[in-house]
Formats: structure tokens, sequence, C-alpha cells
RNA sequence: GGGUGUUUAGCUCAGCUGGUUCAGAGCAUCUGCCUUACAAGCAGAGGGUCGGCGGUUCGAAUCCGUCAACACCCACCA
């Protein structure tokens, strides 16, 4: 191992060890006898790139599934992406007009034969990234929401819900969005803040005849929808408003009659108490105009633009129009007044464009069933939320559920699988053959072709196909109780960002208890978002989001792995900073350079030294300590403190206490036994390190001795923790505070760690790890005193005082000093007990164990205190 | 307008069912070291009234109340 260079490389070993584990499948999951451990991914869009979100996400998702495999499951990570319905077609339809082609000139056919050309080209990079980071999917799972079979139980489970009545067609107040031009779910309207006014406009009374005011004034925020008003409403209990009772008002410019109805819903203080009612373009009026049968005036086109029903404006934008609108009110003196005004507006989570509630034709889906089959789970906890915050939110949703509009007036998608006769009605079935029988049947028309039919040319909300993913993905719905699903269902753990609970996860639940009966998966661990070290989110905009494979280039996989779980304790946010992967790129190096240090040893058949078994046998313990620890946190998700349980580990008591314990002095070699321990230990630093770090872990583990080709580190088992001897770990902890003290004493004296010194023990030494002691602070002999040599610096550990003879080397005001600190504290120490058990309180309600505790501490403080006082009576002489 | 969460060292956070002088870790800072694995390193050191106030208790960072600041989620007030 001489030709190990003294830095580690990632470049070298990475690609090295991904393509070795691809080519002997060690992805691969098939059912077997071994208990299942199964993630699906959360399917990244088709078309996107890698950010530092997924970054986060994959990490923790490879994390559990190579530690459930290193714990003898049956690991099966299934990877995918996501059609994304409304973002991809956006993209084509950007590409196709930067080419001069228009969506409205191709047909469907075309337009897919695009959309699917894209998704081919620019389709997958995304997974490809993956590797890069050492994601352990099984790629031959590889899926897509729109592939065959996926599509097949997406059509399949329409018609299923259809024929169930949970889903049905009709008209609705939808958000729509203008510029993707289709209806939107109401979890896909994102509300903002946003500076506006509120116009006061005039609504001159019809007919007056002088006796009460000439015009009423309606406060609104949207001039240019006057336009589509049928109606004012006034509530019935508002005096000031009584006189407009029963008249009718003139729409201003319009100059169209409306009536004046009353409702209790207006509120009396807001504005004038006047509030001007368009049913066709927000959603209170749209009950209103119900509830009083109020006619509705659609002024706007789909696209935004003002329609021929306006009479006005026609052709122009929606927002163009509230400028102009404004001015020509101004000019006919029918604005009363402008006040700015700060309201939330919707706006499209995809196009980013203020959505416009809208009537039209949807397909919906009745929640209510389903809410009530998913809340349950979740709250008695059978399906478990990490952090369990996140069921207020839950349960929250699903009480106040409303019926999911799941149609889209988009093409890339799948299909509605409805087909309308040509003497009106539909039928809805999984193909147009059975539509066809169906057809045949609803008619009575035996001479009628599949030609005669004419399908439903929406398709479905993108999320209608992934809440059936954890079922999909195994052919669920196709292949009832198929072996893959019967074996991979319930999933185990889902790994996911918060923002998609409703839109993916509660759906997901859903779909699991009405098509399995059962839950999609055990538990949900729901990371935080990656922000900037300022708190900011990352964001393409702010241009703070690092490329992740720069980063991977820059500090390796394994580096920016642990960079980002050094900061990601379950639900937090975290906070990225680089020098977090700096910090993981430093910790693969220091492995690297414990492992040269470990390998480069002479190994020769003598006898195994005191010290060296001590050792061996006090880092057994700690390794079982914390192997038991990581164990105990990885149960609850808290990975980071896993890691960093590990981190401690290798760094701090393998590398600095272990290594430097049993290191043969200079040119000597190591006895075999010692040294055999030592890699056994470092073998399974390595297994409980991989999950964190494949690469690095792989390469050492290799070179620990010759392994069969196929064989990996990814197989080799975390051992069970054993007993743990907690009087070894406390004696070494002990043992530690003396070394530290005596190096601090050699530092303040710049006695170089050469010369060797003695050790005084006032009272009783019994550490058991006094050779240790010798060898690591260079020590000749310890001795038991009375009372401390008058020339010797000392310290305390615990209750004990050391003391190291310095000859005349002791500056003895600075020694006295420091002794009278130690007294200080011991009296206080003293004090502090002595009161507490001077509270008959105390002593008669607390603890018999406490209190005899607290008697112990008395009686060392009280000997502790005569020791330091004859110490310093000692110096002062 | 409702709800949830957070507040502990300069920064990021641990601190589970109240009890060892319980106030911790990592990073950053400072000091001394190129000591024969590693300067991407080694050995040390300093640093906090546990957001404010009040209460329960023999005992509170921990439990209760209240106030404040921040963050997020939900909601149709024009």
């Amino acid at each position: 191992m001489k030709d190990l260079a003294t830095k580690y490389d990632p470049s070298e070993v990475e690609d090295k060890w991904y393509k070795y584990w691809t080519e002997h499948n060690l992805f691969k999951s098939v059912p077997d006898k071994r208990t299942p451990y199964t993630v699906v991914i959360p399917p990244p869009n088709v078309t996107g790139v890698l950010h530092m979100g997924h970054m986060l996400n994959n990490t923790i998702q490879d994390i559990l599934v190579r530690r459930a495999r290193m714990e003898g499951k049956n690991a099966c990570w299934v990877p995918g992406t996501d059609h994304a319905s409304i973002a991809t077609e956006a993209k084509v339809v950007n590409k196709l007009a930067a080419q001069g082609i228009k969506k409205t000139d191709l047909t469907r056919e075309e337009f897919l034969k695009h959309a699917w050309d894209w998704t081919n080209e620019h389709g997958g990079i995304i997974l490809k990234q993956l590797r890069k980071l050492g994601a352990s999917c099984d790629w031959d799972r590889t899926a897509f929401t729109m592939d065959e079979t996926r599509s097949k139980s997406v059509i399949k489970v329409f018609v299923d819900l259809y024929n169930k009545g949970l889903i049905y067609r009709g008209v609705r107040m939808v958000n729509w969005d203008p510029k993707a031009l289709t209806a939107l779910s109401d979890e896909e309207v994102i509300y903002k803040e946003e500076h506006s006014k509120l116009y006061y406009l005039r609504y001159y009374v019809a007919g007056n005849d002088g006796s009460t005011p000439a015009y009423a004034v309606v406060a609104t925020t949207r001039p240019e929808t006057i336009m589509g008003d049928t109606a004012m409403c006034i509530n019935p209990n508002d005096p000031k408003n009584a006189w407009l009772k029963g008249k009718k008002v003139i729409v201003p410019l319009v100059n169209r009659e409306i009536p004046v109805i009353e409702d209790e819903y207006v509120d009396i203080e807001f504005g004038t108490g006047c509030l001007k009612v368009t049913p066709a373009h927000d959603v209170n009026d749209y009950m209103l105009g119900e509830k009083h049968n109020l006619p509705s005036i659609d002024i706007f086109n789909d696209n935004g633009t003002i329609s021929e029903a306006a009479g006005l404006y026609v052709g122009m934008d929606r927002f163009d129009v509230r400028e102009q609108i404004e001015k020509d009110l101004e000019a006919a003196g029918l604005i009363e007044k402008v006040e700015p005004y700060t309201n939330k507006v919707g706006f499209s989570e995809r196009t980013n464009v203020a959505i416009e509630p809208k009537l039209s034709m949807q397909w919906f889906l009745k929640m209510k069933h389903f809410a009530d089959m998913a809340l349950p789970p979740v709250m008695n906890d059978e399906l478990k939320f990490y952090p369990p915050k996140y069921k207020n939110t839950y349960k929250y949703w699903m009480e106040n559920i409303k019926d999911w509009c799941i149609s889209r007036q988009l093409w890339w998608g799948h299909q509605i699988p409805a087909y309308y006769l040509p003497e009106g009605g539909y039928v809805v079935a999984e193909t147009a053959e059975k539509a066809l029988e169906l057809a045949k049947e609803k008619t009575g028309n035996e001479s009628l072709t599949v030609a005669d039919l004419r399908q439903d040319s929406d398709c479905l909300d993108t999320w209608f196909s992934s809440w059936l993913w954890p079922i999909s993905l195994f052919d669920g719905i196709n292949n009832p109780g198929n072996d893959e699903i019967k074996y991979y269902y319930p999933t185990t753990d889902l790994v996911t960002a918060p923002d998609i609970i409703f839109f993916w996860v509660a759906r997901m639940i859903m779909a699991g208890y009405e098509y399995m009966g059962e839950m999609p998966f055990k538990n949900v661990y729901f990371t935080g978002i990656v922000r900037d070290k300022i708190g900011r989110k990352m964001s393409k905009s702010l241009g703070n989001s690092p490329d992740p494979l720069d980063l991977i280039d820059k500090y390796g996989a394994d580096g920016v792995r642990m960079g980002l779980m050094f900061s990601a304790p379950a639900g937090n946010d975290i906070l990225y900073d680089d020098a977090l992967c700096e910090q993981g790129r430093n910790f693969n190096n220091k492995i690297w350079n414990a492992f040269r240090l470990v390998k480069g040893w002479q190994v020769a058949d003598i006898e195994q030294p005191e010290y060296a078994r001590i050792a061996t046998d006090w880092f057994a313990n700690v390794l079982d300590s914390t192997n038991a620890e990581v164990k105990d946190l990885f149960g609850k998700f808290r990975l980071s403190e896993a890691l960093k349980a590990v981190y401690r580990l290798f760094w701090d008591e393998f590398s600095a206490w272990y290594l430097e314990m049993i290191k043969p002095a200079y040119g000597q070699p190591i006895d075999r036994k010692t040294y055999d321990a030592t890699l056994n230990f470092f073998d399974t630093l390595l297994r409980l390190l991989h999950p964190f770090m494949p690469f690095i872990t792989e390469e050492l583990w290799q070179h620990i001795s010759p392994r069969k080709d196929g064989e990996s580190i990814m197989y080799a088992l975390i051992p069970e923790p054993g007993s743990i001897d907690t009087a070894c770990l406390n004696a070494m902890e002990e043992a530690k505070g003396i070394i530290a003290g005596i190096r601090t004493i050699r530092l303040q004296k710049s006695i170089p760690n050469k010369s060797q010194l003695d050790l005084q023990v006032i009272g009783k030494f019994n550490n058991p790890f006094a050779c240790i002691i010798c060898k690591l602070a260079n020590i000749d002999k310890i001795v038991e005193v009375e009372s401390k040599d008058a020339t010797a610096a000392s310290f305390l550990v615990g209750t004990t005082e050391y003391s190291v003879p310095l000859g005349n080397n002791i500056n003895i005001d600075e020694e006295l000093k420091k002794l009278e600190a130690d007294l200080k504290y011991m009296q206080g120490f003293k004090v502090s007990i002595e009161k507490k058990l001077g509270n008959v309180n105390f002593v008669n309600n607390a603890p018999e164990a406490v209190v005899a505790g607290e008697r112990k501490k008395l009686s060392d403080a009280l000997s502790k205190i005569k020791t330091l006082e004859e110490s310093i009576a000692a110096l002062k002489r």
C-alpha cells in the first residue's frame, strides 16, 4: 500500500465501483425468502435536471436502502420518472414555438409525436445523474408514468372509479390557467400577496327621481370585470345602503341595468358595503349567482383576453384592460377614488400566471370516500409520519376535503377514456372497442362503429397517475395479486418533500386503501427544504443553487452526501454551505489515511503487548456501543445524528485514540493479533459508514483482503451489537481526561512530548488504562502519593487530583493561582450540595438513590478540598 | 382569520419520561505544532442568565400559563 497517495481522489474510484455494482447486478432485487425492504422513488419530471432537493432526497433514500441491504433485507429501490403533463407540454409548446410551429396547427397525434421525441431525447437525464450520486436503484425496473403498464393502470382505475360512481362530470367553477389553457386542481394554485389597488366605482341608480343619491359606490380590485356584472349586492341588515333596496343600477361604461340584490354574505364593513356580482369570474359571485338566479356573462376568452360577450375591449389582455379601463372610467367621471390595497392572488404552480376562476365542464373525483379511509391509519400511527407534526396538516386537509378536478385541457398525459355518442351522452370504457359495445347497448343502435364515437379530448391530472405509483410499479392494478405486488407491497419507507403531502402522499394513501386494502408504505420521512447558508430557498432566479454535478466533481459524491447529511435533521430545513461538503471530503481523506497507516505496518509473529490487548478490548466496546446507538437512530430516522455518531467513532475514537494506542514504535512491526483485530475493526467501521459514503468504503473494503469477483461491501452484514462493558468505557473516559491534563501541562510549560514525565495521583489510583496513559502522554511511571510534590503542576479529573512533578520548571505563582481556582470551584460545589442536603424537603421527597448520590458527592468533595488545601500550604512553604 | 413549528455558544443544532457542577456537539475563533497516516492534519483554550415574564416543584433548558420574534401550512372577504 506504499503507493497510495496521501490524498484521496474520488474521481478515480467512484465511476469504477458504480460500474462494478451495476455490472454485477448488485442493485437488482427479485422476490425471495428474505424480508423485503421497498422504496419507490418520488418520480422526478422526465425532462427535469437534478437539483439540490433531489440530491438530499435521494441521498436519504440511498442511505436507507443500503443500510437495509446490509441488515440482510431484500432491498428494492424502484426508480422512474413522471410525465409532468403541464410542465412538459409547456416545454414542448415553447420548443415548437421557437421553430415557428403553433400547437393549434397540429393534430393531437402530431403534437404527441413531438412530445415523445422530446421525452426520448431529454428524458431520463436526471436518472443518469442519480447514478453519479451513487443511487443503488434497481435500474431494470425503471418506470415512467406514461409507459404501457402505468398507462393501462391509470385507465383501468378511471373506469373502475367511474363505474363505482366516484367520478362525475359537471360544470363547475374551476381554477383556469390562461397560459397553459387548462383547468387546475385547488392544490396547483399558489396564493401570493400582491400590492394592487382598490377602485371605488360609481354605479348610477336607474330611473333616479332625485329623492335618493344619484349613485352607489362599489369597491373592487378588478374593474376589468364590470362587463360581466349581473347584479349589485348589499347586506339586508345594512342601514346605510337600505335606500338601494329594490332599485336597479347602471354598470359604468357598459350602461347596462342590473338589479340590486340582498344577501348576508356581504360584509357591511368592507368598502361601501356594496358588492358587484360577476358570477362568471369569481367563486363567491358564482355562489351568489346560483342562489339568486342571476345570469352569467363570461367576458374572458380562454387565454385571458376579453371575449365578444363583453362588448368592450374585445381581444385585449385582461391586465391591459385593467389599466385602460381605469383611464376610461376616470375620464367618464365614474371613479370615486382609488386606494392602495394588498390582496391575495392565486397563481398557477406551473406557469406562474394569475389564475382566472372560470366556469367550465370538467371531470371530478369524489373525495369524501377516500378521505374517510385514509385518515384513521395516519392518526393512529399505523402509518407513521416523520416528523409527526405533519399528522395535523394531513388531518385538516382530509377533514376539509373537496372534490378533485382531474381533467386537464392538455394532450400530454393519459387521455380520458370517455367516448361521446353521436346522439349525445357518453360511455366510459378502457378501450374504444369496449366503448363501442357499451354504446350499442346504451343506444340499441347496432350499426354504430368506433368511428362514430368521439373520445374526450382532455387528459388526466398528472397526479392521477402518480397516486398509483407504489401499486402500479409492481403491476398491482393490471395483475392484482401477482407475486411481485404480494412481496413488495406495502412498501417500507417513502422519502419525500412536505410540499407534496396533499398532491401525492395523501392521494397514494387513498389509492392504497382503495386498490390494495392496505397502506402503500409504512413510514413517510419528510425531508426539509434545501436553503442557502443565509436561509434563502434555492432558486434559479437567485442563482444561489449550486449544480450538484459540479459539487460531485469538486468534493466527490461521498463528500457531497456527507455535506448534505451533516445538517439534515428530519423535517428541518437544511442550510447548505460548501463548507459542509468540504468537511465531508476531509472525512474521506481521514479514512483514507487511517487505512494507509494500518496497511503500512509490518506484521510480525510477536507477543501482543499489554497496551494493545487493553486497547483492543476497549475499542471493541466502543464499537459495539456506537453500533447500538446507530441502530437506534436509524429506527427513528435520525440519520444526521447517526452519521455524526459514526463520524465521531471513526475520527475520535478510532483514529485519534485507538490507532495511537496500538501504533508500534517507529520502525517496529506490529503483532499479528493486534493487526488482525484492527483490520476487523476497520471492516466493521467501513460497514457502518457504507450507507453514507458508498464509494470510499467499497474501495477500502476491497483492499482489506482479497475479494471474489462480484463480492461487495454492499452485502456485507452489519454485525449485531454485542454486550457493552460500561465500566471499561467509563474508565477510558477518565484515562482520556488524565492524558489531556498532562498534555495541557506540557503545552503550558513548553515541555516537549519527547521528554518523559512522572505522574502522581493524590490518593488511590485504580484505572486499568495505566499503560495507555503512559504511552500516550509519555509518562515513565504513575505513583500514588498522599500529597504531591511542592514543585508539581496539578489538574483535576472528576474529583481526583493528579500532578506532574516539574522540578525547577514550576512557576509557583501560576500553580498557586490554578490550585486556588480549583479549590474555589470545589468549595462552591460543596456548598451547593450542602444546601441541597440541608433542605428537609429534598431529603424527604427525592428518591433514595438521588440523595445517596448527593451524600457521596459531598464526602468526595470534602476529601478533595482537604488535599487541595494541603497542596496550597505546601507550595506556600 | 385559523393552525403548526421554532427560539440553547459567533453559526448550525443535540439535550428522550424534570435529578451528577447539566449547560453539550460540530463548524468557526484563538494558542502551540510541518511529531515518522493525514496541515483536507495534530495537541490544547476561550465562549451561553437555555427568547421575556409569571407559575408548579425539594429541584426547571426540560412541565404549565402568558407575551414577543421568526418560519411554514391552510382559508372565497370584494
